[in-house]
Order: structure tokens, then C-alpha cells, then sequence
DNA sequence: AAAAACAACGCAAACGTTTGATTAATTTTG
DNA sequence: CAAAATTAATCAAACGTTTGCGTTGTTTTT
């Protein structure tokens, strides 16, 4: 029995009076005596009247929908991340939809494009790795759909964000491994083209000619964060005529790679891991990193969520300022297992 | 510059049609004569008209959208299901619009409700831990919204599904742990509210018998799947007349509870532990199972929301036969670590 | 040459809801 | 008591697209 749902019409005819007075009786307008009022609500109930939200989308030209696109949902921080979305879009009554870059820059301008079709209400956006052109991002304000960036953002400051200040971080951590008396300290960095890159390096090096130290360039190196290339990298220190004692990782699957290797030249006690968190279980290693730069993924996310539905909501000034919020990391100090 | 999107209607204007001739000549219908098919196209392009998805969903009652529910996005297993999905939908021109229920009943009652107002086409579920009513989802039936179970499915046959034959692989486990020379084998099971404990309990009863030995139910513990609990069940293992040498935990989770407790008291090298696949680095764990059962949630993923769509795409009769999907899981012997 | 077939397009309704303008009935006011 | 104000409801248009049916001309078939 294929019940067709109950529409407001529906409800009209029955109690003999306009589609229009039953609209407004729902909504509570005051143009409609509180008798029909009560009439309307109790036969919408019985009828479970449902309303057709396509037909108020369309017609009011809203989707109450958020887009969010990301590289990869399967990493970690992503997932954290889009389920704070999630769940701060529900209570204000939005709808996420989703989609992943894979970290394709020609797959995000298709998303962009079909997010714009599928006329979201706002877009929330990780950037991909290959991405150095925004015009995608741009041709949205023609159609006043406001963009939130989080975490991977364009390395300028007329958009809106919301992102972790990695330089402070990275300051942070040095900071705990100088305290530490480590005096050679390596760093395992991203690619050059990673603007998150450069803000660790950055942080190291202010860190480092903060306590009146000389920073030796040679002690930090790129690298491409695969396995081979952070083994590469481990050499390079191994080698290196200051042999660090500490060694800043880009991420949680590089020290991971380190790890591993370390332990299989039996030289891990020789050195201390400080590694920015992805992996939430790295702390349960026998070698775990000494201390990691935790980046609050649900906080960014419940953050570029709700500064997003602000401008959803905010009339559109043309002149209004960028929403350029940073979430302080903070270190985490990995307690001894015992 | 507020550029309003182009419609139909305005190229119709334009080039002195009707409104219909535009919509049939940008889907090729046949009555549209070239020539005029081509004015059609070509004036749609430099206006950059694309048509609205709102609109288009309205009018045809249909959304092109799947609504997914699942617990917890932040659980590996789900974000990789989820990422499978909507790849798979994202060819399929799907979008995809998802939602947790955070394991509570309640909440995934609600989602469900949304999902039919927001006129999904068809919903994938994983449902919750506290969910043994079920008449949420028989609702959509009447509603003509397909509806596929996935991993956590209901424990009845009469709806289509696709899961994991965590039977069988207990079984490759039980029967791996036999080989291997183990003759008293503990499970520490989940809870006995949920079908994965019966599977798995019967799996390892039938693996057990099968090679003629006694089944022995004090091997069989249930467990919160909670750190205390697990330290509960250890306990009570390590007490045991037959001490187990090897333990099958219900998930990476408790292996992981399990391998810390054990080593705390220095008898980790008693035993071999196999778990059933949630986190993606517990191979990199010291003394980490000497076996897992793979899951697969991209390919649960992926045929679950194909299933879907089939079942979107075909006229719905009466009579149509369940989609019972049984994705072969694997046991993963890890290599030694060196 | 009349009938039939066809090609190319327009008309108008429909999908369900919202909303500004309007009307009708009632009540208040000076 | 007439005019003004208030209340309660209706009307009709609009949002953009699709689609069954009807209407032209034109071409083909008998």
C-alpha cells in the first residue's frame, strides 16, 4: 500500500479551507484564529503530515544544506573533523553533504562545481594537496555561497578559516625537547609545497634562535612522507656529524615509519619522537613518541561549522570582514606506560 | 554582483521558444529539430545555465540523494564504509547525506525520520548498539525507500543486507589457533545483546567440535568490550583451570586493552591473541595479534550502496527477493616483525 | 488528390509550499 | 452610527522544470 504522503493540500480540502491558511496555521502565523490553528495541527498529526521539504527548498530557494569537502574521509583527523560537522549542523536543523578530493586538484573543482549544483547553502573545504589555484573556490561568491576553509587552507587571508597554528605548536614542542637537554634536534618536514610545511619550520626555527641557539639547516629535512622517504631521511640524521637526539616528525605515519626502523637498527632509545597526532592509538606503542601536537580536529570542525552557518544567516555585507580563526595546538605529553 | 543562475525559462525568452522546447532540446529528445537543439546548447553554455538540482528534485519527487546512517564516523571501520559509499555513489551522479546516531536508539529513531522528510531515495544503515526495535525502518516500506543493512544488521532475514560471516571467520581463527598447536582457546566475546556475540560464539563452538574437541563454555566470556571489563575477563582466564594459551577478543579495541593488561603483568609471552580488524596500526604494536579478521568495509561499502541503487533503479514489485550479502572475511596472519 | 504519417514545436498543468495583496467579517473608536 | 481598525481567512502568483497532449505545417503513402 504505497501511501502517498500527506501534503498541505490535503489537509486543505479536508478541513474545507485554503492551502494557505493551513501554511500559516503550522507556522503559527497570527493571521489565523487559534480554533483553525488547533484544528489544522491535530489533523496534520493524525495525518502525519510530513512537510515535503523539496517543495520548501525549491520554493524558498534554500537547501538548509552544508557541503564539505575533504581529501581523504578515512584519515583520522578528517573523520573526527566532519563528524563535529556533523553534529553541530543537526542541532540547527542542516543536512551535510559530503565528498572527498582524494586529493585531486581536478576532482575538487568538479566537486566545487557540483556542490553548487546541488545548490548548498555553504561549503566547508580541506584543500588537497595539489591545489594552488582557487577560481573554483571564487566563482562561488557570484552565487553567494560562503566558503569556510579548515585545516588545509590557501595560504592568504582574504577567505574564511579556521585552522591550527602549527608554528606555535611546533615552537611548543621544540621548546619541551630543549627543556629536555636535547641540543641537536631534527625535524622530519613535509614537502616545500605544503604550506604547513613552512610553518614548521618556521616554529622550529624561532624556537631555536629564541634560546639563543644556532639554527643548523641541515637538521631539518624534507621529505615526501612515505615510508622510504622518511627511512631516507632517518639515514641522513644517523649520518649527520651532530647526530640529533630528538626528532620532530611531520606526522603520526611518518614516526611511525621511524619508529619501526629505529627499532630495527636498535637505536630507538637513542632518540626522543615528538609527531603531530593523526593516529589515536599511536600513544599504545612500546616507542611511542615522547609527545605530540594534538590539533583538536573536532574543535576545528565544530568551529568552521558554526562560523559558516553565521554567514549563512548573516545578511551578505559586502564589506565584511574574513573569519580568520586560529585554534591554539596544544603539546601533549605522553605519560610513561607502565 | 549578485548574478542570478540562469534558467530555462530565460533562455526560452531569449531565443523565443517555449520553456519546454529548452528542456527537451538540452535532453536531446527527439522532437527537437537540430538546428534548434543547437541554438538551445549553445546559448545554455555562454550563460552558463545549469539547472536547478532544487527545482528538478521537486518535480520529479525524486532527490538522486542516499542517506546513510551509522554510528560513529570517527570508528575506522565506518569512515572507510562511508568513504567506499560514496565514491560508489558519486558515479552513480548520488549524493550522499549522512548521520550518526552515536549508538543510541533514540537519536537514530529521529535520523531515520529526518532522512524521509529530507526525501532521501534510499537509506544505508549500521544500526546502533541499543537498537532491537525495529519498526523505524519498516515505516519506510510504506514510503517506497529502500532500505540496505550493512555490517550491523538486524538479526532477521527478511530485509536486504550486507555483512561479514563473522561465523566463518571465527571458525578460520579458531581453527588457525588449533593448528598452531593451541589446544584451550578463550573468546572474549561482546555482549550477549548483540548478533556479532552469537556469531562469533558459534563460530568458535563449530570450530571446536569440528575438530572433535570438547567445548569447554567457560572459555566464553562476555564482556562491556570496556577496558575494565576486559581486565575482568582476563582475569578470569588467567584464574582458569585450563589457562588458555591463545585469546580471541571481539575487536582490535579489547586486544588492545588485553595486550596492555598482560604485559603490565609480565605474561603477554603466554599467549597469542586474535582479533577481528578495527584499527588500521595495531600490526605495529609490539606484541600485537598474531592474526586478525579482516572486514573489509570498503567492499561492504561498496556493494551495500550498489545494492541500493539497484534496488532505487528497479521497479519495486511486491514479491522481490532480499539481497543477503555475505562478504567472505579473511583471516590476516600478520608477518613477524623484525 | 485525399489520407496518413511525421517532424517540430507550443500549451498548460503539475509537483507542494510560501507569501504579498486582498477581501470579508467583526470589533473598536471618536 | 459611520468610519477606522482589527481579525481571520482567501486568492493568486511564484519558484524551475518536466511531460502528456494538442497543434501546426510538411512530407510521404495510397
Amino acid at each position: 500500500m504505497q501511501s502517498k504522503p500527506t501534503t498541505i493540500k490535503e489537509i486543505a480540502r479536508i478541513l474545507n479551507i485554503s492551502p494557505s491558511s493551513v501554511s500559516r496555521g503550522l507556522h503559527d502565523h497570527p493571521s489565523i484564529g487559534a480554533v483553525t490553528r488547533e484544528k489544522i495541527k491535530q489533523l496534520a498529526k493524525s495525518l502525519n503530515y510530513e512537510p515535503n521539504n523539496a517543495a520548501i527548498l525549491f520554493q524558498k530557494g534554500k537547501t538548509y544544506t552544508i557541503g564539505v569537502i575533504l581529501p581523504e574521509l578515512s584519515e583520522h583527523f578528517f573523520s573526527i573533523a566532519i563528524s563535529a560537522i556533523e553534529d553541530e549542523a543537526i542541532k540547527k536543523n542542516y543536512t551535510v553533504i559530503f565528498a572527498q578530493s582524494h586529493d585531486n586538484y581536478d576532482q575538487e573543482v568538479k566537486l566545487v562545481e557540483k556542490m553548487k549544483n546541488q545548490r548548498v547553502d555553504g561549503l566547508l573545504v580541506s584543500i588537497s594537496k595539489d591545489t594552488s589555484k582557487f577560481d573554483h573556490f571564487e566563482k562561488l561568491n557570484s552565487f553567494n555561497i560562503p566558503v569556510v576553509f579548515f585545516d588545509r587552507i590557501p595560504p592568504f587571508k582574504n577567505v574564511h578559516y579556521v585552522a591550527c597554528s602549527l608554528e606555535s605548536a611546533t615552537i611548543k614542542a621544540v621548546n619541551y625537547l630543549l627543556k629536555k637537554g636535547h641540543r641537536s634536534i631534527g625535524m622530519i618536514n613535509g614537502p616545500t609545497t605544503l604550506y604547513a610545511s613552512e610553518e614548521r619550520k618556521d616554529g622550529y626555527m624561532q624556537a631555536i634562535t629564541f634560546n639563543r641557539l644556532k639554527f643548523d639547516p641541515s637538521l631539518v629535512v624534507n621529505c615526501d612522507l612515505t615510508e622510504q622517504g622518511t627511512i631516507e631521511a632517518a639515514d641522513h640524521f644517523l649520518n649527520h656529524k651532530r647526530k640529533p637526539t630528538a626528532i620532530v616528525t611531520f606526522n603520526d605515519y611518518v614516526a611511525l615509519f621511524l619508529i619501526k626502523y629505529f627499532k630495527k637498527l636498535n637505536v630507538i632509545n637513542d632518540f626522543d619522537v615528538v609527531s603531530y597526532a593523526n593516529l589515536p592509538i599511536i600513544s599504545y606503542l612500546d616507542n611511542s613518541p615522547v609527545a605530540s601536537v594534538e590539533q583538536y580536529p573536532y574543535l576545528q570542525g565544530q568551529k568552521a561549522a558554526n562560523i559558516l552557518l553565521d554567514l549563512i544567516h548573516s545578511p551578505n555585507s559586502e564589506n565584511q570582514a574574513y573569519y580568520n580563526t586560529i585554534v591554539e595546538s596544544d603539546l601533549i605529553v605522553n605519560e610513561v606506560k607502565d
